[in-house]
DNA sequence: GAGCACTGC
């Protein structure tokens, strides 16, 4: 295939030496102290170092800093150390340092605790869901950033940071947006409370005297806790590696950015000369270009899904079957986020001797996993994207060009240990053409967890408050009046109380927390807090292609003639029992999962999703039992769980229709039955679901079988109106 | 008889 000329985009640095991984397993005192050694010089050459002083000086200045750090400059590990040193954590006040993804929060904690020579978990620890690895003496806090909204809800004036880091906020998640929102107006109450003193007589009630003008009113909420409190100043920094600034400092009011150089190797980009109409087969002899031609060196294939991963898999091998013999060394190597983490690993095991490792990934690859010896990457330049619609409520996934930002985040996979090429399956002039950042996700979301959020931090006038970039109005009133319709909004959009109050508390999607409260009343809840884990988690059931009948048999026996939602809690109890037994007789606790494992590749589970569902039931029930939930079982009384699901989930009714599709009560959508659900052959008359996606067609997901007759009963308000 | 980018509480 026929590109243009290369082209070179950064600098090259020289890295220090790499980190030996047999000197971390080994307590030997000279690996000990040569590693320590090792790890003062790394600090000492990245480019982050010879600014420290820079840095402390410029926060201290400034309340708010933005900073820019290309990879590989050190922002993350040693900012927070720097102003540890700087005296920023005084009087036990600690650091926070956000990030978008748990794996992150946990590997830099460990870095930053080891450089620091401390026992993870005291100065320096790090705090994700289901895991608190911090401490009273934790100074130095690494978190993910959904974890610190949660922390807002207990601790609205975030008293006890004095510095908060939020890192990679160019990702723009949902958490990230709405934390910046949220920290916005925590930092000008701050300066506030600390300025002027609070009233406590006469802040009782709403009250705007404690502010200057309208637009602060919305901070006035968060204020009332802190009443006759003073608080130090919030010191806030932006942390991003996207080469713009501007948007994040024009939202913090002309912050000054300031620009740390990057340590990567040079990447030289290559654009085709004509755009390709088939991306795959342009991959393909991409591969195939770089295998025959370039040096030695692995390769990185951005595809966007499994279905492609799956058939360029099979296109490479026919395809290495036409060369010579002694060029078939290819070994091809897939990873998606629901591949099995053993087959996950696999990318990480060089290949062997003489042969060159084709990884094909989804933007799994991009930012959650770093692949070593990457050399060359192909990028076709497209994406699979999540879309909402806010008119019919429904989600879909449809395929998109990427961002400039996004070419760039890929193309910097094959400069990580050395310079590299990416191949760039477009012409430039189609990259001018790209928009330059994502859209951020919550323009594309369903916003109803985040404004039950918003509202339970005070936040009322949800389309007044003050996003870096406000979703659309439309979004914002369907989500409002689904709240409502869930109980969880007044007449006037306040939080409900305690209905509402509750629903914020529970960390899920606002629909199942407000299940549990009614399973409670329906003598459920037992039931319906291991189906909410269930549903929460993706999908339990896992179906090899090659192995497809053994799978569907092993499915088979757990279904329920009820649906999934009771297939799914029969799945569940079954593995919970293994486990029990296994225990019972003797069994270590690892031991005994360790057998779960196999249980689960045995009957076509995954078990990571296992394990995740397992994790929320014992998360979700604590918090139920806090806020004095009964949490008692219905026994065999099915009748009675069902009528649960219908009071819970009326929103989501269906009728079938003389042709075997479904009828929405709700929108009089036309829906079909996902092949994967237990009614997909036996339709039931009347039925809920869970789950409306669209793909092919429009299909529902997790569906039980119900009475037409429970809907006007249990949800009057609903369906009153309707009939 | 389908096919599910990726995170997160």
């Amino acid at each position: 295939m026929a590109y243009s000329e290369l082209r070179t985009t950064e600098n090259s640095i020289k890295t220090s030496t790499q980190l030996n991984k047999k000197n971390i397993q080994n307590g030997n005192k000279d690996d000990f102290f040569a590693r320590k050694q090792r790890l003062a010089q790394q600090r000492k050459s990245l480019p982050i170092a010879s600014v420290e002083k820079r840095l402390v000086e410029e926060v201290r200045k400034n309340d708010t800093l933005i900073i820019v750090g290309e990879t590989g400059s050190g922002k993350t590990t040693q900012l927070p150390q720097f102003l540890f040193n700087g005296g920023f954590c005084r009087e036990g006040k600690v650091i926070g340092v956000t990030q978008p993804r748990r794996v992150a929060a946990v590997t830099v904690a460990k870095r930053v605790a080891e450089e620091c020579g401390v026992e993870l978990g005291q100065r320096v620890g790090y705090s994700i869901r289901f895991e608190d690895m911090t401490s009273n003496s934790t100074r130095i806090k690494y978190m993910t950033d959904g974890l610190l909204l949660r922390e807002a809800l207990l601790d609205p004036f975030l008293s006890r940071y004095a510095v908060i880091i939020v890192d990679e906020a160019h990702e723009r998640t949902v958490h990230t947006d709405v934390l910046l929102g949220l920290l916005k107006n925590v930092q000008k109450a701050r300066s506030q409370s600390s300025s002027q003193q609070c009233n406590t007589e006469k802040n009782k009630s709403h009250n705007n005297s404690a502010m200057d003008d309208n637009e602060n009113s919305q901070c006035f909420s968060l204020l009332i806790p802190c009443q006759g409190r003073k608080y130090p100043p919030l010191k806030l920094i932006i942390m991003s590696a996207s080469l713009d600034a501007k948007g994040f400092s024009d939202y913090f009011g002309g912050a000054k950015a300031v620009h740390i150089q990057g340590r990567q190797h040079p990447v030289d980009i290559l654009y085709t000369l004509h755009a390709e109409r088939d991306f795959l087969e342009a991959a393909l002899i991409t591969v195939f270009q770089i295998h025959l031609e370039e040096g030695p060196g692995d390769i990185l294939v951005f595809l966007t899904g499994q279905e492609e991963i799956e058939s360029m898999e099979r296109l490479v091998k026919d395809r290495v079957q036409q060369l010579p013999e002694d060029k078939h060394k290819i070994q091809t190597v897939p990873i998606f986020s629901s591949l099995p983490s053993e087959q996950q690993m696999l990318v990480f095991r060089p290949a062997p001797s003489g042969f060159r490792k084709v990884i094909l990934a989804t933007n799994i690859a991009e930012t959650s996993v770093t692949i070593p010896g990457i050399k060359y990457v192909i990028d076709p330049g497209l994406v699979k994207a999540r879309c909402y619609n806010p008119r019919t409520g429904m989600e879909s996934l449809i395929t998109i060009p990427t961002s400039k930002a996004q070419a760039l985040q890929r193309s910097g996979r094959a400069g990580r240990e050395g310079p590299g090429k990416c191949f760039r399956l477009y012409p430039e002039s189609e990259f001018a053409k790209l928009a330059d950042s994502t859209v951020p996700e919550i323009k594309r979301c369903n916003l109803s967890n985040v404004i039950l959020q918003l509202k339970a931090l005070g936040v009322d006038d949800i389309i007044g408050f003050d996003f870096m970039e406000k979703p659309s109005r439309m979004a914002i009133v369907k989500s409002l009046e689904h709240l409502f319709l869930l109980g969880a909004l007044t007449d006037d959009y306040k939080l409900s109380n305690p209905v509402g109050n509750q629903m914020a508390r529970l960390p899920l999607d606002p629909i199942y927390a407000k299940s549990l409260i009614l399973a409670s009343e329906f003598n459920c809840l037992e039931e319906m807090l291991i189906t909410v884990a269930m549903l929460s988690v993706d999908s339990i059931f896992y179906t090899p292609r090659e192995k497809m009948k053994e799978a569907r048999d092993a499915k088979k026996s757990f279904a329920s003639q009820e649906g999934d939602h009771l297939t799914l809690m029969n799945v569940f109890r079954t593995s919970a029992e293994f486990l029990e037994k296994r225990k019972m007789s003797g069994s270590k606790d690892k031991t005994a999962e360790r057998s779960l494992g196999k249980w689960c590749r045995d009957n076509f589970i995954n078990s990571r999703s296992l394990k995740h569902a397992r994790d929320i039931h014992s998360q979700i029930r604590g918090h139920v039992e806090q806020m004095g939930l009964r949490v008692t079982s219905c026994g065999d009384e099915m009748l009675q769980f069902r009528r649960c699901l219908a009071a819970s989930f009326f929103l989501n009714a269906a009728l079938k229709q003389p042709d075997g599709s479904y009828r929405a009560l709700a929108n009089s959508q036309i829906v079909r039955i996902h092949p994967s659900s237990v009614f997909f052959r036996t339709k039931p008359e009347c039925i809920i679901f869970n789950e409306l996606v669209r793909t092919n067609d429009d299909f529902i997901r997790n569906i039980t079988r119900i009475d037409p007759l429970w809907l006007p009963e249990l949800a009057p308000q609903y369906f009153a109106a309707q009939s």
